[in-house]
RNA sequence: GUCCCGUUCGUCUAGCCCGGUCCAGGACACGGCCCUUUCAAGGCUGUAACACGGGUUCAAAUCCCGUACGGGACGCCA
């Protein structure tokens, strides 16, 4: 039975690369029928935040991960969060002493940094240097008896330390350069390292799936599983997600929070696609344009690159356009962006939002710009002519004008059907057709030289002056007034 | 300083383990063409990469050695 788990920590929004080492992890479990847990590392007491560990399931779910066993919803292995198996650290670190594979050390903290700082200074290699390893019985006893603070260190064995990972392949490491590290932290708390191993192990995780960033720890933890006489998981270690000036992902670089991509109106089916071909890639060649369900039945673990991927905003909405127009979720969200927005009329709303859904939607990346295209779609301001010199210009346009207009008054609210018609008459009489007859009826109509078809315009033009959405002046009005300015 | 990891089109990548079918394939971006009253979309199409240097071999993106550059670990952070 395959389990893989997401850890992350509560002490911030769950970031893009971390999302990806959580995507890839449910996607393995998956595609494989295996479980899937969710286990909150919040030992580090100064930074955590439940606040924030909310926030993480909200963005998984968003995305559209769903989880068999978390803090949230209990399971088997309870409890999930770090910060309330500490005596389940303890006991495994007493075990550990009792077996000699561990031991107290009273090193004071202060002369180990000085220690440390001074062979760095001097460009040497440092470790620990073992000071408290065979401290006797009594030793032991009077230091305790002092209230001299303690912490548990691991005994680092000598010899070759091996494991496998999936991604990087056979990985060997000799453990003379490993300091032995610490488990329990004079204040109780255990540390990354420990914790993280008491925690695979007891929870049966079968598939370690985190960032590169841990490569180097996995030794240590190596050294854990064995000392603990645990059987050793798979590992798979994920490569680090690249802004565009190939730094680390950071705030630096725009949007990289989960949430922040929601709320900029990105689809969680094209957030969940994009991620999932940062550093893997279906088998298939051809379009990247792959469903969740699809995901799951190609993810392969082994077909993980190892090298760091840029976050490319371009193929994020790229892909993003194509569930805008495909996805049943879509509308409901554009919806509520209308709303949100004051573009939507109370009444008519289905016809509206077809129209929107046809004719704005296509041309945004992404659902927050649609109340900015719509104004640039509808505004319609006598000011600047600069984009329309040319019918301006043009006498026979402004005559073929002139009748358009006297066709408008006789009509209450112009429709596409009505427009056409219109279009026919003005053809015949003014000898003018395409861009002769269209240039200049968008030009009174928009003061623009492009923009949507007029047909699909015309309709977004009424429908929004008949329910006075953003004071969006209707067709008549607009050639009226535009030939009292220019005719 | 020591140890570890990485390096294929601008970007994401396939190929590398099992050398020839790769004068390197796909996707995004970019350019061109078509469609069209215009823009976008869509269809077609083009430009563009094996970090560098040695070696092994009839043959190397693929195997070996080295160099450069980038990243990580060496924490009572995770």
């Amino acid at each position: 039975m395959i389990r893989t788990r997401f850890a992350p920590s509560p002490t911030g929004l769950l970031h893009v690369g971390n999302v990806r080492t959580g995507l890839f992890a449910w996607l393995f479990a998956r595609n494989l029928g295996g479980s899937y847990l969710i286990r909150i590392e919040d030992t580090d007491q100064e930074r955590s935040e439940r606040q924030f560990e909310d926030q993480i399931y909200e963005d998984l779910r968003w995305l559209g991960l769903d989880w068999d066993e978390g803090p949230d919803i209990g399971g088997a292995f309870e409890p999930y969060r770090q910060s309330e198996r500490r005596e389940i650290y303890r006991t495994h670190a007493e075990h550990l002493i009792e077996k000699g594979h561990a031991y107290w050390c009273f090193c004071s903290e202060q002369e180990l940094d000085q220690a440390a700082e001074a062979a760095r200074q001097s460009g040497e290699f440092w470790k620990y240097p073992g000071t408290c390893r065979d401290l006797s019985k009594s030793d032991i006893q009077k230091r305790f008896a002092a209230n001299d603070p303690a912490v548990v260190r691991l005994r680092v064995r000598s010899g070759v330390i091996r494991f496998r990972d999936i991604v990087h392949g056979d990985m060997e490491f000799a453990s003379d350069v490993i300091s032995d590290p610490i488990l329990l932290r004079s204040d109780g708390w255990p540390t990354y390292n420990y914790a993280v191993v008491v925690d695979d192990a007891m929870m049966k995780i079968t598939h370690v799936i985190r960032g590169d960033d841990h490569l180097s720890n996995t030794p240590k933890q190596v050294l854990i599983y064995e000392a603990l006489d645990m059987p050793l998981p798979e590992f798979a270690h994920l490569s680090t997600i690249l802004g565009p000036d190939h730094t680390r992902l950071s705030k630096r670089h725009g949007a990289t929070a989960v949430s922040q991509f929601r709320e900029a109106g990105y689809l969680p089916e094209a957030m969940m696609n994009y991620i999932s071909l940062l550093g893997w890639s279906p088998v298939s060649e051809g379009s990247e344009i792959l469903p969740g369900d699809e995901l799951i039945r190609q993810f392969r673990l082994d077909r993980v690159n190892k090298s760091p991927a840029v976050f490319d905003t371009h193929k994020l909405n790229f892909i993003n356009r194509h569930y805008l127009k495909t996805s049943p979720a879509a509308g409901e969200l554009v919806s509520r962006e209308l709303q949100r927005s004051d573009w939507m009329p109370q009444a008519e709303g289905d016809s509206w939002m077809a129209m929107v859904m046809d004719t704005v939607v296509p041309t945004v990346d992404k659902v927050s710009e649609i109340p900015d295209r719509l104004t640039q779609m509808l505004e319609f301001s006598l000011e600047d002519s600069s984009d329309i010199q040319d019918t301006l210009g043009d006498s026979g346009a402004i005559e073929m004008l002139r009748q358009f207009l006297a066709e408008l008054d006789s009509r209450d609210q112009l429709t596409t059907a009505q427009f056409r018609e219109i279009a026919g008459k003005l053809k015949e009489s003014s000898k003018r057709k395409g861009k002769q007859l269209f240039h200049p009826v968008r030009a009174a109509l928009t003061m623009k030289s492009s923009g949507p078809e007029l047909d699909k315009l015309i309709p977004l033009i009424e429908t929004a002056a008949k329910y006075d959405l953003h004071h969006v002046a209707r067709c008549r009005d607009r050639v009226r007034d535009f030939l009292v300015r220019y005719g």
